[in-house]
DNA sequence: AAATATTTTTAGACAAGCCTAAAAAATAGA
DNA sequence: TCTATTTTTTAGGCTTGTCTAAAAATATTT
């Protein structure tokens, strides 16, 4: 059985790892987790021990097949936490994280596929993200951030990258939801922010905003 | 922020409390608990500082206001947790224990108050025990032990006094569960055991079983 | 290639919660 | 009342997961 220490710094290497990063440091995972890198040190030495990752100094730490699997769970069980707050109990996206954090920790197989079934075997998470099954497999949808669209070209937004509650309050205000339609009207060369006509209203957004907002074309 | 450990000794003295015993002892504790007495004087101390008991050698512990809200409040996640796991998942009765042991220390106002509206605010959990409402009031129904009725009385079962697995197996072995109409017919003098009619068939129990259903007659 | 900067590890400490073994305190029995 | 038994506490230790400060290893810059 491992401890809730031990699986969250699982889940920010596979997390730190997904967001693209090529090598997992000892530093990026203190980053991720708010504790010293010495404390990380120590931590992968039980990791290792543990087989659930590998390690070479300098060269960063790998999930082994036993860690990927361990992750994918505990992904899968915090994106159906976060779809049952949501949808069941009228969470609003901005409020979940927190307690899905702490759901995700929850010891029990059989509640965690009878919550799959209860939700109807959900495929995306209320902000986007793929669930993975019982089987961990993730499903498949081809998505761009809104910074690949061109002027006139437009798209739905299927996701974010970001589960920042001030950024998804942001988007809130915004008017920009799951499903929402967007239509890039401008392209500013200066600060490369967008102009972006949703509802019929144009607004305007960042750089920083529109590439972590996911759309399908 | 209570840790989980500090929960849980709050629980136990609440729970041995609740089952009549006068003096909460550190053995008791200890039982209740399967740690050992020397750990209870530890924790005992913690939970003095914290101002959650008050504690006289040989005379037993006793919570603090501070510490039955903090008990009723366990207590409430735990019996609406479980209340979730039977009514919407599907647990059986027998099966939720140790789930709603883990998602009674999730921390989260907003999530109790929002389950227990998702619930239609049950009054009573799955096993006929009260549910205190977030005011920290039990609802107050009168209900006697099984072995309380006199022969040719009839009642309905609406609780139980053991959780216990293996005591839920059986009951609903015997077709015994909340709801059910129980006619004693006999009462045997030589072992105290209960002849009684359930669903037009007679069987027969021992007194520590029918000690432990609760009935309204 | 040497000097500098960054990353990572080591060493030693600490809090929480638990343990064992043994001592002390209170209760119960003769 | 005095002894035996039971209950509780003390003392010291262990593990997990964290920390700080300093040292060592590697990378980067010049």
């Amino acid at each position: 059985m491992l401890s809730k220490a031990i699986e969250n710094y699982i889940k920010a290497i596979f997390s730190i790892k997904a967001q693209g990063t090529d090598v997992v440091s000892t530093n990026s995972i203190s980053d991720k987790l708010n504790t010293r890198p010495s404390s990380v040190t120590d931590m992968i030495k039980k990791l290792t021990e543990k087989k659930l990752v590998t390690y070479e100094r300098y060269k960063g730490v790998k999930l082994t097949n036993k860690g990927q699997v361990i992750a994918t769970n505990i992904v899968r069980k915090h994106r159906l936490w976060e779809t049952f707050l949501v949808e069941k109990l009228h969470f609003k996206w901005d409020e979940v994280h927190d307690v899905a954090e702490q759901l995700e920790h929850i010891k029990s197989d059989k509640l965690v596929n009878l919550l799959d079934d209860y939700l109807d075997n959900p495929t995306f998470d209320p902000h986007g993200d793929p669930i993975p099954n019982r089987e961990g497999d993730f499903p498949l949808l081809k998505t761009l951030p809104l910074t690949s669209l061109s002027v006139n070209q437009n798209g739905l937004v299927m996701g974010v990258l970001q589960d920042e509650p001030s950024f998804l309050k942001y988007l809130t205000k915004l008017n920009i939801s799951l499903g929402s339609s967007i239509e890039v009207v401008d392209k500013i060369e200066f600060d490369q922010s967008i102009e972006i006509n949703i509802d019929n209203k144009n607004i305007h957004i960042s750089i920083d905003v529109a590439k972590n907002i996911l759309i399908k074309a």
